[in-house]
DNA sequence: AGCTACACCTGATAGC
DNA sequence: TGCTATCAGGTGTAGC
């Protein structure tokens, strides 16, 4: 589901219940959904609980340890302001500090403090959601992870993490400086900056794009190039721009590939304007809301029905084991 | 470095 | 009424 627009939306629902709360108690329901998260271990190393991590089932005993680190770990961690790099999310944490002199946090309060070093990471995967309900609200299906949260404004709330698939998860992550900049998770230092990142670099994306022989939708879903580029957005964009999803980065002009890149952001803003793109339940905001921007897609999901531009039918071909919609008229290869 | 194949999952839907 | 196959917004790894 959740691509650069829909984790946004969420991340913006969770900043104002989110700042300054303090984790009052957690459940993980489901430790399958803890597949990021590293336990503390003798050396740290991941999978030191026995097992875990992409690809490898969780036992039953791992599973419960690596449940009760993250359980015992993530209560009574104050939260911060939620922040985001591509499809990645994460809350900077910081610890309890049990008798410290209360450093004056009149207008810091939003801010991580003094320096957070770990983060609580979500990754929405395909079906991920964080729902924010009040305490007495019925469970939402799926639901793997439950925090308690308390904070001054808005009192008590839980906040669930949700999700069918479990592709998705939480972790608490270590976090280190990022290139450029600000930090990142240990988990998202191989992610580039996303295209709506101040600190994007226009012509380095330009000149990686055009220096590589792959085919141009692979490219944009390649999350070390430019980061929240998902199945849909690749598709809308690139028939935004009239390019082929086949041609190759290196057959891209300067021009183009600018071109590109400044449709993408088009489809970004004006998806994330529309509260992202819901087909089903499987996409909502944090208030379990769906966005609207499946109306407006013009090639994702569309194959068989006419290019709102030539109104020539939409191909759906393969590529890389996905779907790709584009309509071959419009977006000649090259 | 790049590619494919596959792993991790649940659930909806289509076809027999 | 099953059963099976296919599909779905993502990412990480192994193996060539």
């Amino acid at each position: 589901m959740p691509e650069l627009p829909e984790v946004e939306v969420v991340r913006a629902g969770l900043a104002p219940a989110v700042d300054g709360a303090r984790v009052l108690g957690a459940e993980v329901r489901d430790p399958r959904a803890l597949k990021r998260h590293v336990p503390l271990g003798l050396d740290g190393l991941p999978g030191d609980d026995g097992l875990g991590g992409h690809g490898v089932t969780l036992t039953a005993a791992a599973g419960a340890s690596r449940a009760a680190d993250f359980e015992r770990r993530v209560t009574g961690l104050r939260l911060a302001a939620p922040q985001r790099r591509g499809k990645f999310l994460w809350i900077p944490v910081v610890p309890p500090v049990p008798q410290a002199p209360p450093v004056e946090r009149s207008a810091a309060e939003s801010t991580p403090g003094p320096a957070s070093s770990q983060a609580l990471l979500a990754h929405l995967g395909m079906s991920g959601q964080l729902l924010l309900r009040a305490l007495d609200a019925p469970d939402d299906r799926h639901v793997r992870i439950r925090l308690w949260i308390e904070h001054r404004v808005h009192g008590e709330l839980r906040l669930d993490f949700a999700d069918q698939r479990l592709f998705g998860s939480l972790a608490l992550d270590g976090l280190v400086p990022a290139a450029g900049g600000g930090s990142v998770p240990e988990q998202a230092v191989h992610i580039a900056r996303d295209p709506l990142d101040p600190r994007f670099d226009d012509a380095a994306f330009v000149a990686a794009l055009r220096a590589r022989a792959s085919g141009v939708k692979k490219l944009l879903l390649d999350q070390g190039l430019v980061s929240g580029v998902g199945n849909i957005y690749a598709d809308e964009a690139l028939w935004r721009a009239r390019v082929h999803p086949e041609t190759p980065g290196r057959a891209l002009g300067p021009r183009t590939a600018r071109e590109l890149l400044q449709r993408l952001r088009d489809v970004f803003a004006q998806a994330l304007a529309e509260g992202g793109t819901s087909f089903d339940e499987q996409y909502v905001n944090v208030n379990g809301q769906a966005g609207y921007f499946a109306h407006s897609l013009n090639a994702y999901g569309r194959a068989g029905e006419p290019c709102p531009r030539c109104g020539r039918a939409i191909r759906r071909i393969v590529i890389g084991g996905r779907s790709s919609h584009f309509c071959p008229r419009c977006q000649r290869r090259r």
